[in-house]
DNA sequence: CGAATTATGCTCTCATTGAGCATAATAAGG
DNA sequence: CCTTATTATGCTCAATGAGAGCATAATTCG
């Protein structure tokens, strides 16, 4: 190994050199995405006999414990966690972030040591699942219902968020931190000037958590509970993870085709534009959207039609897997929206 | 990551429910990056007694252990770090990536434990430093030379990387297996019709290990060494770090404000291009770099000129932080090459 | 003073993208 | 059968942004 830190000054004495790093333990979380009927589900596991006091309540992620002794890589590891706690056969993993606060898990749980998670985002089509606990799909915007604009504005924002933000903003100590305050509520929320960017899922999350859970200023107890955090609450800092997984999900879509990985082999255009429709949380013009598809050559026609419902059948296309390694960016459009929508 | 679908073969009992988690060991890894003179560089240590059999010879990213009882979270544990061990205060700090693969250390030097490594990229202006090992400032290209394209295509592009890509290519089981062999290669490299795309570090990086390390084909052990694969070698997993890193700093670069971390508070409009040039490894347009520059009001000109050696003095710039929170893409331009540059 | 050098302003063109009109193909209802 | 509603698909137009290069300004060097 490389040399480790020997005898520096610090506030708690490092560990004696020579011996191994002390150790902390070590998860894999998994978020798990499926789309159907428009909407965009997470699989979550509802443990029976998790004490409430745990750090939240309700539904919790996928979770278990990265062993080294039977997984060679972690990527590995999450699949075949995702496999036995859930039966799926996800088709796109990837590393998202490790998330290692303190504050994160209360340490009795984990035998005294700090528990680090390393979060995935996974994709698969809806499918039964068959796990040992209570798992299910779950509509993830019911967990950050602020992020889905396909049906307007949500009315979250206008009324537990925004006042919260306002009185936030009021707290301030002086008026250069108060502008600053007010410049980063606007952006996150796109209440000023600046647009809704759809990606910023987390930081609109972390500031949520700092208004509404530490209060206004340190030292500044409002009345303003955990629970005014709107959407439905999660396990520990899932829904942080759940955050971190959307972000990184509508940022990718732009460049990358993951969107086929939740279709099935063959789809109507409008069934794919409903799909990323759901992930991006705004709707998108059709035309447009066809345009770049084919502009993009990302799709190829399958000859065969689909006839549902009323109105002219559509064609069925299917992705065009060669685009995988020819264009640098292959990806779906997502516009950041404009202020007046 | 795409995934790959490997690892299921190892099928080891898991551990015993009610357990705490088999525990592996956690370490933080530093991409320290500052720009001077044109040359971007990496901080690196020389472990003086490092064997030679540790899995790479030279060169080692600063590394530590990851104290959980010392340091609340992983961010201020890499702050904490880098600290000790450079004398460094970084200015930026971003997570990149939690590598844990089973072959990345050998057992023994961790106790039996798996070596678990959080990667972080931090951005400091280049300044002495002070460890106590061999610390010193390394260009980042001497490791990973075909990544820098200022002064025309890389030469070991054509020499030795391109051929060892062709027999890769020709060792192919079958005729599909080729096609995809030879696109791979292609858009990694820019050698086909796909343009250079300077983010693809990691692919490319990746690309020429398995090529050159691995051999042609599975049980089809060719001549080519490790050492076949260019640049200066480092320890363990390093260059796979220092790739991911420089992947997503250049990606990044695009649309989020990171270059002035690099960069005195009061700079030129070209010596900021330079800097952005470095990290990109291209030559951009210069008039079209400042109409950017202007149209996305990231500086604000500070009325002082700087006349240095000859020609026209420029005029001193500074960031203007306001638009850290009004644009929801902030940054500089960073095209992909055209296939003839 | 003239040449070389660097900084800065401006134009021209092309590709991309937002927006919407127009047409095609089907089902449902009189 | 004919009309209307509905969905799919093709096409145009305008605004924007990016690539490329010419032109001008302000210095140093000989």
């Amino acid at each position: 190994m490389i040399a480790d830190g020997d005898g520096h000054s610090t506030d708690i004495p490092a560990t004696a050199p020579g011996r191994p790093p002390r150790v902390a333990a070590v998860g894999l979380t998994a978020v798990i995405v499926a789309v159907t009927d428009e909407v965009p589900r997470i699989l979550s596991v509802r443990p029976a006999d998790l004490s409430r006091s745990d750090g939240g309540d309700g539904d919790a992620l996928p979770f278990g414990p990265f062993d080294p002794d039977r997984h060679r890589t972690l990527d590995s590891g999450l699949r075949r966690l995702v496999a036995e706690q859930t039966g799926l056969d996800v088709r796109y993993v990837e590393q998202l972030y490790t998330f290692g606060d303190k504050d994160r898990h209360p340490d009795e749980s984990t035998g005294g040591a700090r528990l680090l998670s390393v979060a995935y985002l996974a994709l698969t089509r809806e499918q039964p699942v068959h796990g040992s606990g209570d798992v299910r799909w779950r509509d993830w915007y019911g967990f950050l219902p602020w992020e889905d604009w396909r049906f307007g504005r949500p009315g979250c924002i206008d009324d537990p968020i925004r006042p919260t933000l306002l009185r936030w903003i009021d707290a301030a100590d002086d008026a250069g931190e108060r502008r600053g305050r007010e410049e980063r509520a606007g952006i996150c929320f796109g209440l000023g000037i600046a647009p809704w960017d759809p990606v910023r899922v987390l930081e609109r999350y972390e500031l949520l958590y700092e208004t509404a859970l530490v209060g206004e200023a340190p030292g500044n107890r409002s009345d303003s509970a955990p629970e005014a955090l709107p959407g439905v609450a999660m396990a520990l800092d899932n829904r942080r993870i759940l955050a971190t997984a959307l972000g990184r999900l509508r940022g990718k879509l732009a460049y990358r085709p993951l969107v086929f990985d939740l279709l099935p082999g063959e789809f109507t255009l409008f069934q794919l534009q409903r799909v990323v429709e759901a992930l991006g949380g705004q709707r998108l013009h059709k035309q447009n959207f066809r345009r770049t598809l084919v502009a993009n050559a990302l799709i190829e026609p399958t000859g065969r039609m689909q006839s549902e419902g009323r109105g002219r059948p559509a064609e069925l296309f299917r992705f065009r897997r060669a685009v995988l390694r020819a264009k640098p960016t292959a990806g779906v459009a997502m516009p950041t929206l404009r202020p007046a929508p």
